[in-house]
DNA sequence: CGAGTTTTTGAGGTGAGTCAACGCGTGTGG
DNA sequence: CCACACGCGTTGACTCACCTCAAAAACTCG
């Protein structure tokens, strides 16, 4: 944790110092989150975790959890959207994914949160002390079930996104996002609570060329860009874009 | 699927036809297993999973799940070395991670696999009903605890797989995998089932540029490298640049 | 030994990164 | 109400890490 005094990339200072002031303007900014405009169908039935829930709300960019961190809570997005990062200590960063609403955070087998996590816009979330999860699931089949299940939906989503950094180009990746996002507000029109320096830390790529990557898309007629209002144009050939060559 | 007509890259036609007599003959070439030699510590017990289990055994390069089928199992691995991938529809080929004695394949959420797996060396596996499972998870706490752990570690393997793949360099992604695989054998020799081609596709690299790395780190007498067979020099030196610029 | 792989090495190209400047919106304070 | 600062986004020029193409070397196995 030294950290930043080295040759960092960019993408390095930003993270340095992230649950400052700066991420919390730098959401603003873009605001209109779309997870709470879309509450989606969400299952709502936790079960007896009801039983041990305390609600918190987050401000925009404020930290959920941190790095290194002793693991004493499981969340679960009741609303707004997370994202959850992890960074190298010369201070690259990678975003892993996002959360929304439903969403469980701080499932690790470790005691300590080996990921981070911040709050995209205002969050709220349930928490529950991570002991009583455990006696919990070594009782209750349904939590174990429901968690069970939720890990196994975000390792799949992770293996596409191992592919997608592995394998694909900038604009395969920018497409991949995007039609991600859309799938998740399930309408064509974006708007992002997410800045470009988001969007190239989860792609694996620089502010830069995505800026750039989404001004090609602009261009070929596929998306219409508005600074952080994104609209889909021709969402059949961003699909294309995003699974092929 | 249509597959191989395209440009593909290298990778792509070697992943093409993987499940074939090629992909066979590639891993025989470079033997000497390394989850036989060290069975390693995994638990063994599983609990009632035990009553529904079928042993099966498969030949080096067999496939043992394809992407796209349907899911009608889970498997453990008994013994042996699984290449967990995915694939592109033109081929290009990303693994997703290498699976050792006591993992479990196939935990998904959908009906089909969205992986596919191949043995790398002999392997022999517990196979489960996927329905059977659901019904014991349904009822038994431990069996859905064991997998809730497991699935759990395996998504922060892809956390860390995740920030390898998009901001590690070409160094740091063969170092890292290096001592990842150091970790699991618990040697600091390495008789790795794995190609040239298994790593590039593992670290989103090229084999040349796999190739090229492993060299350099050879004349910088961090590792030592007789064709398949890798022996760690200075671990310390590369753990550094596994973590690190 | 010879066919078929895998690995290595070389030479050259390129996609994305780096560095740097500028535009644009927003908020702030005089 | 405007001048200014600040953060974000865009764009341009240039560089370089890694990819591509190609060929030879090293190994495996029939």
């Amino acid at each position: 944790m030294t950290a930043l005094a080295q040759t960092g990339t960019r993408t390095t200072k930003r993270f340095a110092f992230v649950p400052g002031v700066h991420g919390k303007a730098a959401v603003k900014a873009a605001m209109v989150a779309v997870a709470p405009a879309t509450p989606k169908p969400a299952e709502t039935d936790i079960g007896p975790l009801a039983t041990i829930a305390t609600v918190v709300a987050f401000a925009s960019g404020a930290p959920i959890v941190r790095e290194g961190e002793p693991a004493d809570h499981l969340f679960r997005i009741a609303s707004g959207v997370v994202k959850v990062y992890r960074t190298l200590p010369d201070g690259r960063c990678q975003i892993i994914g996002f959360l929304f609403a439903g969403d469980f955070l701080g499932m690790v087998p470790e005691d300590v949160y080996l990921s981070g996590a911040v709050a995209i816009g205002p969050v709220t979330v349930s928490r529950f002390p991570r002991k009583q999860v455990e006696q919990l699931v070594a009782v209750s089949p349904l939590v174990a079930r429901l968690l069970l299940r939720r890990a196994c939906s975000e390792l799949i989503a992770a293996q596409d996104q191992m592919l997608l950094l592995g394998r694909k180009s900038a604009t395969e990746k920018v497409a991949s996002f995007l039609v991600m996002i859309a799938r998740r507000g399930l309408g064509d029109v974006l708007d992002l609570p997410v800045t470009r320096a988001d969007m190239a830390d989860y792609l694996g790529l620089t502010i830069e060329t995505v800026s750039r990557t989404l001004t090609l898309l602009r261009e070929d007629g596929v998306i219409g860009v508005k600074r952080a209002h994104i609209s889909i144009v021709r969402r059949g050939a961003l699909e294309d874009l995003a699974d092929a060559a």
